[in-house]
DNA sequence: AAATGATTTGCAATATTGTTGCAATATTTT
DNA sequence: AAAATATTGCAACAATATTGCAAATCATTT
């Protein structure tokens, strides 16, 4: 709570009720966050405008970051520490459960550096693993799927 | 054109006209297609409809890959050689151009295994970077930016 | 604390994108 | 060539995304 507060003054950012309510859904999620998750929150009432609005300006601040999907939406889930407004430093290895469909950040797992063919100059780059994750796999799997 | 032919013929689908242009599409592309660079090419007619089932055909036979990008598209590019139909061993690294916007496949460069935390089975690794590519940065650049 | 100015929000309208059922058409098989 | 199967296009619909603008909220100054 007071947390949240400080990102948003950090990020120069004018501290709404929906930013403030958006931040801290991220906060509680276990995982990323797509579009429709915030959307259709059983506690939220913003409008979808607001919400695609809020989820732009956070990661033009650097407050969260975008994960590449092949499903037609994008996962949004918070930076670690310091992410410059627009450039992002997430370089670390999402995970996709092809089982409960959460999205987990592994924020330790770093992206391996590539070598590119001669030309290629490289800015930012993202990895995505498709698999099963711990819980799925532990004695005591969620009762439900996930998104 | 026979190439095209015998794609389909080995993946078992009946060949129909549909199948065949897109299929022709993809081969003098110069980078990876999404649904609307298809549906909008000046040279087809072909129902937005078709358009997805073709799509959703050629990815499960293994003609085409998805590659997963943070803009609320798919873009889909062609299987090298020998995509088994639902599984796909496109473990190459995609490069999206941030100026002229064409992602490539840079069949060369295999993604790299990473070492995942206890308890995470990966299946499949997807691996996208952006930057500027040989084009761009070369002496004579794309007149116009593309897609 | 109130007034001012700047920013943000929600609504309405619109545009774009994706899905489903079904009849007509095309393809494959016999 | 006819029968059986599969594909296509249309129509209707559903879901998702964008824009302009007035009302409301927030930050700043007094």
């Amino acid at each position: 709570m007071l947390q949240q507060l400080e990102i948003l003054k950090k990020a120069g950012l004018s501290v709404t009720e929906s930013r403030k309510t958006i931040l801290e859904l991220f906060f509680s999620a276990q995982g990323a966050l797509a579009h429709a998750d915030i959307e259709k929150h059983s506690s939220i009432n913003i409008d979808r405008v607001t919400v695609y609005r809020t989820l732009q300006t956070f990661v033009e601040s650097g407050i969260i970051h975008q994960i590449p999907t092949t499903d037609n939406t994008i996962l949004y889930a918070l930076c670690k520490d310091s992410c410059e407004a627009g450039l992002h430093h997430d370089e670390h290895v999402h995970f996709i459960c092809v089982s409960c469909n959460k999205t987990n950040c592994l924020d330790d797992v770093i992206v391996p550096k590539v070598k590119l063919p001669n030309g290629f100059l490289p800015l930012q780059t993202a990895m995505v693993v498709k698999g099963t994750c711990i819980d799925c796999r532990s004695p005591h799997p969620q009762p439900f799927p996930q998104r």
